[in-house]
DNA sequence: CTCTTGACTTAGCATATAGTAA
DNA sequence: TTACTATATGCTAAGTCAAGAG
């Protein structure tokens, strides 16, 4: 088991690694594009005081030992009457216990496990209703103060809440059989099918044009469980046994037809179908937790469909099964009323277990996976886990630079166990790699640090190592990366014969063991901390090179570079757009018509005063791009938009007239305004032929200079417009501002440079961070 | 201990809505 | 005002990690 390895005498690297990334496809087609991604990790310093650490440690054991009789007195009615908004009596007591309890992490499991874990069976024994009474009884203010869960005493996250009610889950609407015209054709012959199973050939045609549907795997998947609905709801009147002999196409018609229809609406319609379907939802958007109201996430049971996998998923295509309400478990506060399942149904079971935050859960069929439902991201349950995340991560800064010179120095260590781990503390640390659990056949074949295998890294002397694996959700990571050379010597051993494709590079290491291992360096610190930890020092980094100086904009624009840094760090991709090439060519198209008309304005000065032409001819050149078939290319585009723009214009002239019972325009007057444009055209046409231009009453060199002045500014805009598109194409901001960005150094780069906070981050995200928002100044640091 | 399950965070894509240029 | 694009939100899949089961 010791497998001991020759030393290696290798000098400690700089601990810095230059990473060209080159961002890019999934198995999707993706533009791939490169990237320097240049980061230095240099350390930062351990100086938080011991004193400060211990006293958060001791808050934390204090809360958790509190005693949990008060929360049969906080329990409420039902939503719709306002809750009672009686201050939860955590602060309180957390507090008064708080001294009692400084030494008893002992104490804390006889007695929480007699107090807080069996009341959810205890909740039929109580004889409860007196203590509701008293409750209720007492005058319900309505809507406190927004609770500032984070001024208020740090709790420890084991009990989420004393008090619960809300009204269950929304379950999608019934099937809706397709109208008898429409039919799924078997061999050219129309099929009756039972709704059942018509439905399950709807969720394909539905997607028949989809780039799934065209996927043989996700064809099949879905193909073999239609033939099991079909036998199991008796049949049709004829076989249907092969996919290939199935025709959708006037099933995807019809539900075109209907998304078109739906489209067209008018506004008042589609006014009145939101307000209908606002009125469903909003007995379930909001539950009370400890007396406040909060807003729930995904109330929404997920309606059944095809299962659309990521990446080679083996299951992708599977039938989603509709779930039944006898499949559903309800988790409610203890004497809450309990919601009303739909008619004729019962819930799977009601609990009261206020050691978890959700409020419903099933099993999904497809991987047997648990789905819950969950508060939403703006609520306090979710706001003080994600405090807990940045502020776990922000410690790691005082213990970051032992961890490093540890990890480097067992980058040589005869334990074989041991340096795996280091050198995957350095991918992780360095390359912001995940973890990388194990993954059974049935999944995507994606891989972390720990997961990756012989194929996935390969070398270039002297110390360049290329990865090249498939990510979460089947997201490329491509990085030729100059790494310390101890790693890759490291990697080239772990890759080492026998192993051979297939064989995980490391065989001694898994996620368990690397963060039993973390936890020796700090409490509760695991891979994942690392992402975060460093993609919020980057992005500290990188504002502190803001200057503070220019237009909000500049430094808007600043701040999304910022950004991007961190999304690259963390290899957050995002498809480019099917319209991404085409707006792409517009912009280009558009800078060329500019550099046309600037090249014509020159052409004029040229005329006006032909010696300007002599002392300078470059200037006087077409740029480069404009050769003769660009310039012909780009007249013709522009004459046909004009005519098109006045044909356009024509129609609705007359549209309104018609409406207004006029008499429509005649020909004749659109005859005459095309005039116009063709007398253009022929200008443009001479001025391609004679290669002179016309030159126009009123036009002076310095007019015609300022002019090209001010297509020389839109051409520099435009182009940077451009770049910046590019540059975003495939890089996704927003999953590194939603999850890894310690918010408060937004907020503190809001008020340190002026940008107001609504330019930074959308009203969820506000929202969502307005612990940060309220909490952190302009001089907050990570 | 290993394997599985439960609970929760993180992720990209699809669609709805807002914003903006024509 | 309209038409198009950009952004925000909704959705749910796919990770991580701790705790429970065997």
């Amino acid at each position: 088991m010791t497998n001991v390895l020759s030393d290696e005498d290798i000098p400690l690297s700089q601990r810095k690694a230059t990473v060209t990334s080159k961002i890019s496809e999934t198995a999707k087609k993706r533009k791939s594009v490169t990237v320097k991604n240049e980061r230095s990790i240099s350390d930062s310093d351990d100086q938080i005081p011991l004193k400060k650490k211990r006293a958060t440690e001791t808050a934390v054991v204090a809360t958790k030992a509190q005693p949990s009789s008060k929360k049969i007195k906080t329990e409420e009615k039902l939503s719709k009457s306002p809750a009672s908004t009686k201050a939860s009596p955590a602060k309180a007591n957390g507090k008064s216990k708080k001294v009692n309890n400084v030494s008893a992490k002992q104490a804390t499991e006889p007695e929480s496990d007699i107090d807080e874990k069996p009341l959810a069976k205890r909740k039929v024994k109580k004889t409860d209703s007196k203590a509701d009474g008293d409750d209720t009884s007492t005058q319900e203010k309505e809507e406190e103060e927004f609770y500032k869960w984070w001024e208020s005493e740090s709790n420890d996250g084991s009990v989420k809440w004393n008090s619960l009610v809300h009204n269950g889950v929304l379950f999608p609407p019934p099937y809706e059989p397709l109208p008898a015209h429409v039919k799924l054709k078997y061999k050219g012959v129309p099929v009756v099918l039972p709704p059942e199973a018509e439905e399950v050939a709807g969720f394909f045609g539905a997607m028949l044009e989809t780039d799934h549907a065209k996927n043989e795997v996700f064809q099949s998947n879905f193909f073999n469980d239609f033939k099991a609905v079909l036998k199991n709801c008796g049949g049709p009147h004829l076989n249907v046994e092969k996919f290939e002999h199935c025709d959708f196409t006037d099933i995807f018609n019809y539900y075109e037809e209907k998304r078109v229809q739906k489209k067209a609406m008018s506004t008042a319609e589609k006014k009145r179908v939101k307000e209908e379907k606002d009125k469903l939802e909003e007995n379930y958007k909001v539950c009370y937790l400890d007396g406040r109201k909060e807003l729930v996430g995904n109330f929404r049971i997920e309606p059944p469909g095809l299962f659309r996998g990521r990446g080679s998923h083996p299951k992708t295509g599977k039938l989603k099964e509709r779930v039944m309400p006898e499949q559903v478990t309800i988790n409610i506060g203890f004497n809450t009323p309990i919601p009303q399942p739909p008619d004729g149904h019962d819930w799977a079971e009601v609990k009261h277990d206020n050691t978890v935050s959700w409020l419903a859960t099933w099993k999904e069929n497809i991987n047997g996976a648990q789905k819950y439902v969950f508060l939403a991201a703006n609520s306090s349950l979710k706001g003080m886990s994600d405090y807990k995340k940045f502020e776990k991560a922000r410690e790691l800064k005082n213990h970051i630079t032992r961890i490093r010179k540890d990890y480097t120095k067992e980058l040589k260590d005869e334990l074989m166990a041991n340096r795996q781990r280091a050198t995957a503390m350095y991918l992780i640390d360095v390359l912001a790699l995940r973890a990388g659990g194990e993954k059974g056949e049935d999944e995507a074949d994606t891989v972390g640090c720990c997961s990756l295998r012989y194929e996935h890294v390969s070398f270039k002397p002297p110390n360049t190592v290329v990865f090249d694996f498939l990510g979460k959700d089947s997201i490329r990571f491509y990085q030729e990366v100059k790494i310390d050379p101890q790693v890759y010597k490291n990697l080239k051993l772990f890759k080492k014969a026998p192993k051979k494709i297939g064989d995980q590079l490391f065989d001694r290491l898994d996620p368990p063991t690397l963060n039993r291992h973390l936890q020796n360096y700090m409490p509760g610190l695991t891979a994942k901390v690392f992402r975060t930890y460093n993609a919020s020092k980057t992005m500290q980094d990188q504002l502190a090179k803001i200057e503070n100086k220019g237009t909000v904009n500049e430094k808007y624009v600043a701040y999304n570079a910022a950004n991007r840094t961190v999304a690259i760090l963390c290899n957050h991709q995002r498809t480019v757009s099917k319209a991404h090439e085409q707006s792409v060519g517009k912009i280009e198209d558009k800078i060329l018509e500019i550099k046309l008309q600037r090249y014509r304005l020159k052409m004029t000065i040229a005329q006006l005063d032909p010696k300007l032409k002599k002392s300078d001819p470059e200037y006087f050149q077409p740029d480069p791009e404009l050769d003769d078939t660009a310039m012909d290319r780009l007249i013709d585009q522009i004459i046909q938009r004009e005519k098109d723009k006045v044909a356009k214009k024509f129609q609705k002239e007359n549209e309104k007239r018609a409406a207004e019972k006029e008499e429509a325009l005649s020909e004749s007057e659109l005859r005459t305004r095309m005039k116009v444009v063709e007398e253009l055209e022929a200008e443009y046409k001479k001025e391609r032929k004679t290669g002179k231009a016309e030159i126009k009453n009123g036009m002076t060199v310095e007019k015609l200079q300022a002019q090209i002045e001010k297509l020389n500014e839109r051409i520099v805009n435009t182009t940077l417009q451009l770049k910046d598109k590019e540059d975003n194409s495939t890089v996704a901001l927003t999953t590194s501002k939603i999850n890894y960005i310690d918010p408060r150094l937004t907020v503190m780069f809001s008020k340190k440079y002026n940008v107001p906070i609504e330019k930074l981050f959308s009203k969820t995200l506000r929202e969502k961070f307005k612990w940060a928002i309220e909490s952190a100044d302009e001089n907050w640091t990570f």
